[in-house]
DNA sequence: GTGGTCTAGACCACT
DNA sequence: GTGGTCTAGACCACA
């Protein structure tokens, strides 16, 4: 289900890293479950092995995946982490940041809301599938 | 009231957008008003004057700012600028991959919402000052 | 009837000259007239006497206007100029930039076409009231 | 394709600007092109690569180019972008101003209007090569 | 290799 | 005094 956009000026290993990121959330990828080698997905997607590892390293880094040494990487259930309210911090200050930009294009906070409301992304709604992993 | 965090990973620059534009949002500069001069500025901020200018330059292309050879840089009317739906789906985008970020932090979307909702940054509340800046 | 707007980001001197030729185009300044002291304009218009100075100099090289020392500046009939077809190519070329400009903001040739017709400017029009000045 | 003249008193990246848009217009460069390098189309102009990083910067942000860090930049497609009705009602505005030079230069409309009817900016003709660059 | 950010400093145009 | 343009060169991030 990860695909990345060649096109976009995004880098790279941040589009797979909210690729994957997303999939966790849409249920597509469930604790547990084991991700394409590195090698694999880079063929998959023909890009350099380095970039898929940088992804999958970050990703440990944030708890969203764990990496068995000689078994693969696999998905780790988000019930295990324990809430970073200094993450949550920066991501609130960037949320805000957003709010600015949206008043000089003229989009209100209603409009703003709306987006959130209607996003396929669905938060809060985990339930703990506690993954076997770890 | 504009300062920027010089341990910050955010360019110099994008720092300084910001604080401008939120400094609009809310008020404290008002269309018309005369910004601090590129060398004032750069001096206060310990910066160099390119750095300043910019952040001017860029804010002038955003329709945001309006610059006087000779003159100065002024703040301009939000109002008379049209809505650049293009934009608007470049915004909406960077909100769902936050959204995205947030569920990973185990952040629902209450909260967002609630976060958005408290802004001191206040949307459509922008009354036309009629300032005819050009 | 000449007038400035101190919010442009145009330069006050080239405001100042395209509106003298502006209303010498539409007649409310005919060849023969005599300009407001350079002096009595800079009150009118608050500004520096330097800058209405530096105008008509420019106007004067352009053969638009005529200074009589001791006397004033007058407005020359615009049948006493001839052609200057290396300025002619100067403003076809500006012309094809603007046309490039057109392109990217999507407006059409027929667009600007219509613009250019509507316009209360009005070229070739001028019979030869021939200017006692000079 | 891309050139520029030393000598002119239009800015470099003014300059390269027009000329890179003028090559999108005509067809040389189309959409997905890949632009030469910031420091190869320097050296080739005998210019500083900030200079061009500025121009490219700013065809970024007109939304003429899009810029991928590590990669390159490239030629956007024009269709998807909407008329953005403010910068039309200035570029109109800038007609208007040569429309007045070419009174003073003994031009007629009629002559304009072949001008741009001649040109080879070929507006309105681009179809959507849908190249999806982002 | 690609582009991005920032500094330093020169020179020009406008008020 | 104001901002604008350009060069030169250092250092960083991405592929």
């Amino acid at each position: 289900m990860v695909s990345i956009n060649k096109n976009s000026s995004k880098p790279y290993y941040e589009q797979l890293m909210l690729s994957i990121k997303e999939d966790i959330l849409q249920g597509i990828l469930q604790p547990g479950d084991r991700l394409p080698s590195v090698r694999e997905l880079a063929s998959q997607l023909m890009m350099n092995p380095n970039t898929i590892s940088k992804t999958y390293k970050l990703l440990e880094g944030e708890q969203v995946l764990i990496t068995v040494k000689g078994k693969g990487t696999y998905v780790k259930a988000l019930t295990d982490v324990q809430r970073d309210e200094y993450k949550v911090g920066k991501l609130k200050a960037r949320f805000n940041d957003l709010v600015i930009e949206a008043g000089h294009l003229l989009v209100t906070k209603a409009e703003i809301i709306d987006w959130i409301t209607e996003s396929e992304i669905n938060l809060g709604g985990l339930e703990n599938e506690n993954s076997s992993i770890e």
